[in-house]
DNA sequence: CATAAAAAAGATAAAAAGGTCTTAAATAAT
DNA sequence: ATTATTTAAGACCTTTTTATCTTTTTTATG
């Protein structure tokens, strides 16, 4: 299961690409308010986004936070690989540290082939088809 | 993910169910060890689980803990619902709470299909025949 | 340039999870 | 009955996660 933090960092991702798609840069308040986070703690999490260029943003007067154009969408994959760090894809289900084929858990190929299916997904799925979704009334973001 | 605490309740269980197999009663000392679990901590674990009769446990010299006989053994689904609660196996991907066919966040379909997986795997696989793996020399529970 | 709008940064606090220590209760064996 | 052994219970501490508040920096615009 992924944090809080990532999953605000989703939502948020998904609020201001939904935006952007309609010619819109939203503030923060409004993605706080979008993808139901705290304001100063998206603050944060965006800043970090920002820091990794999977977003951009700009300050001043007209400012907000936007995917930069002509570049490829980013997946789910990318937000959890930098929130959750790379380990995350690779957990051991009961939590071992020297869980390998060498070495299994009990349950090694049964978690293997549910994280096998979740990464295929992540991978898979972008921001910007989900914010699709989201603007075509197909999928919602409300807590 | 499972938190830290069911995954020491999952190790520690595998680890007295393949005891219990052999003839064996262990104490708590031992399950830390053989659980990589701090003592105390999955004692207050343990005792939980007794609590709710997952598990059962006696006081005094030669006392130790143990599954009740001729009670079909607990799966994995047992032990993770009364660990995390019910709703850890329908939470929305992306920690919306009205999240539903009606209602459903950007990734509904996609998180559904895994936590179907999810699901079927941790409902099959039961303590007694990830123990035996493990007696069998088949598994290992060492960090 | 002055001003206002906005994100960035940093310091701090609150809450939850994880972990330790001490004492009490139960029980088997002598 | 006393003692030793063992789990149960409760109080407490530490770390991590989540959240807030304040100040600084950047920038567009009048």
């Amino acid at each position: 299961m992924l944090t809080k933090t990532t999953e605000y960092a989703i939502r948020a991702l998904i609020f201001i690409q939904a935006r952007n798609l309609k010619g819109e840069r939203p503030r923060l308040p409004e993605i706080a308010e979008g993808s139901n986070a705290p304001v100063h703690y998206i603050g944060k999490i965006l800043q970090t986004l920002v820091r990794h260029r999977l977003l951009a943003s700009a300050k001043g007067p007209g400012g907000g936070f936007f995917f930069a154009k002509n570049v490829p969408s980013i997946s789910l994959f990318d937000v959890i690989r930098l929130m959750e760090g790379e380990a995350f894809f690779h957990r051991c289900g009961f939590g071992l540290n020297n869980c390998s084929v060498e070495n299994p858990c009990p349950a090694h190929d049964q978690y293997r082939e549910i994280r096998e299916l979740y990464l295929e997904k992540v991978t898979r799925l972008t921001i910007a088809d989900l914010a699709e979704r989201v603007n075509e009334g197909k999928a919602y973001l409300d807590v």
